[in-house]
DNA sequence: TTGACATGCAGGTATTTACCTGCATATTAT
DNA sequence: ATAATATGCAGGTAAATACCTGCATGTCAA
């Protein structure tokens, strides 16, 4: 898994949105895709290749129609990596803070 | 929560690194961060901002020094309110990819 | 007080990015 | 075959971004 690819498409909301859109219903079409996104066909195509490329869209080719499935194993395994690892620590960092935050003098 | 800033501010290696750092040491100055960083000081100072804006580094400033905090909530909303959406329905997103991989004819 | 140190602030630039238009290709339906 | 449909490909542009340099300000220590 390429962490940087993931986290740059996950940057954008376009790419977001098209995420929802395709847990709304899967293997939906790049036609289908594009009536709910209000640019131009051919940028959210753009879009749709830096998710596959992130391979966090899978297509298929049928006939004239591509059909794009989410592939949500990278989202997990960047949860798994590098979420889970603050997450982990969650209360003790924020102990840190509030420690801080409480004053120096003591 | 601002879910854009936070997707933004994790999109860049540079800042992803800044969390690190502060996961293995809590409370870092500017000055100790830079030391790990191989830019300037200037532009390090850019990179917290953003993290500040997005609520995922918090500072408290100590003398002449600011020292820097993670905040791991948001990562935790980020998570709850976005990826588990598509963990929960993880194996039937497989399912369907697999399903039309496996050819049309039927 | 004066010098060293830590950080803040104000531009400037090169690259990346997110959009567009125009045209080409491939598939389906009549 | 021909027209309509779905997508691919090739630039082009404006805005955002990630750097930088130079200088100002605030704090500590001798």
């Amino acid at each position: 898994m390429d962490a940087d690819k993931v986290f740059k498409a996950l940057g954008d909301p376009t790419r977001r949105r098209l995420l929802d859109l395709l847990c709304e219903q899967n293997g939906q079409t790049l036609g289908q895709l594009c009536e709910n996104l209000d640019m131009a066909r051919q940028s959210a195509t753009q879009h749709l290749d830096l998710l596959e490329a992130a391979n966090l869209v899978s297509t298929v080719k049928r006939g004239r129609e591509k059909l794009h499935f989410i592939n949500p194993v990278p989202l997990h395994e960047v949860y798994e990596r590098w979420v889970r690892k603050f997450e982990r620590e969650r209360l003790s960092l924020l102990h840190d803070l509030k420690q801080e935050l409480e004053g120096d003098d003591q």
